[in-house]
DNA sequence: ATAGCTGCAAAGTCTTTGCATGTGT
DNA sequence: ACACATGCAAAGACTTTGCAGCTAT
């Protein structure tokens, strides 16, 4: 017998939920895999809210209290991590990152952290020994105009800088 | 007719948060001055909460609507900032600085933007290139332990690397 | 005099939780 | 079988807001 193994994008992101979960131990049920699969399939660092109505898209009867619960869960587990904030956002990106806040539309956007590591390395050690901490992590927040923003001309519309 | 001015600490916090409310155009309330000085006089990055009950200290009348309505204020007239989290606190240093919080105790200390600045500069430039943004601000936190809980060898009680 | 503040309490928003029922292993 | 998840609704935590009376200018 032949496996003919299925290669697209959401089959592939499906199974990649499943095994995720199984992989920390955690019982897999529709609605805790539908919620890993949104985050994952989003780069949009979406609230709680937004993944309630993504998973509700396809699994209708879903409660927002149980998105609340699983997010909960696969954050503990390490699946997703969050972004502290008013609304707390879900993020997937569980590499080293920071985050790039437009102030016009308020997209966040992902900022590799190979591309800061050169410059955040000597920060991170000048900082350090200032203040006689051990600094295990850093997080950065960039606030400014996106690209498209910028295009647009569009002024910033929420808060103003921090 | 001579004036010994009076230039104890809190005399001259108190002279000073009057002054910076009448800078900004802002009626001088015996409430709101006090929210000032209290947020001024603190560097613990105070919550709401924290704040009000600081404030009750010397007016026991004050509500915390009054206090959350005149934090907005100050933060609305750049007076103080606000500092992103799941209990909003706030700050009165206005310089350009970033936070380190200590994962162990939970306090958090400025760090002076004149100690990053000179790494951030080409770290910003490489972002903004990168993403086609124009930034025009950043904030860094840095998660660690402080001297205190490393010498005490206290270990993290805080939520776990974001 | 009057625009702006305040205290109080009620309402809002976001998130968590208790409980009876349903389900993965 | 049974520990664990879920839906639902109620409660919690934090913050904002409406209103009538008070106050700084």
């Amino acid at each position: 017998m032949v496996l003919i193994p299925d290669e697209s994008p959401v089959a592939r992101r499906r199974v990649g939920a499943a095994a995720a979960l199984r992989g920390v131990g955690l019982r897999l049920t529709a609605p805790r895999r539908l919620v890993l699969e949104v985050v994952r399939g989003s780069n949009a660092h979406p609230t709680a809210e937004a993944v309630h109505q993504m998973v509700r898209c396809r699994l209708p009867r879903v409660s927002l209290g149980t998105v609340y619960r699983n997010l909960r869960v696969l954050v503990a587990q390490g699946l997703v991590k969050e972004l502290p904030g008013p609304h707390t956002r879900f993020d997937c990106n569980l590499s080293d990152h920071h985050h790039f806040i437009c102030l016009a539309c308020g997209r966040i956007t992902d900022v590799a952290g190979a591309l800061t590591e050169r410059y955040s390395r000597p920060l991170v050690s000048r900082v350090a020994s200032s203040g006689g901490f051990s600094v295990t992590h850093h997080q950065i927040e960039f606030y400014g105009r996106c690209a498209t923003c910028r295009r647009k001309g569009r002024r910033a519309v929420r808060r103003p800088p921090p």
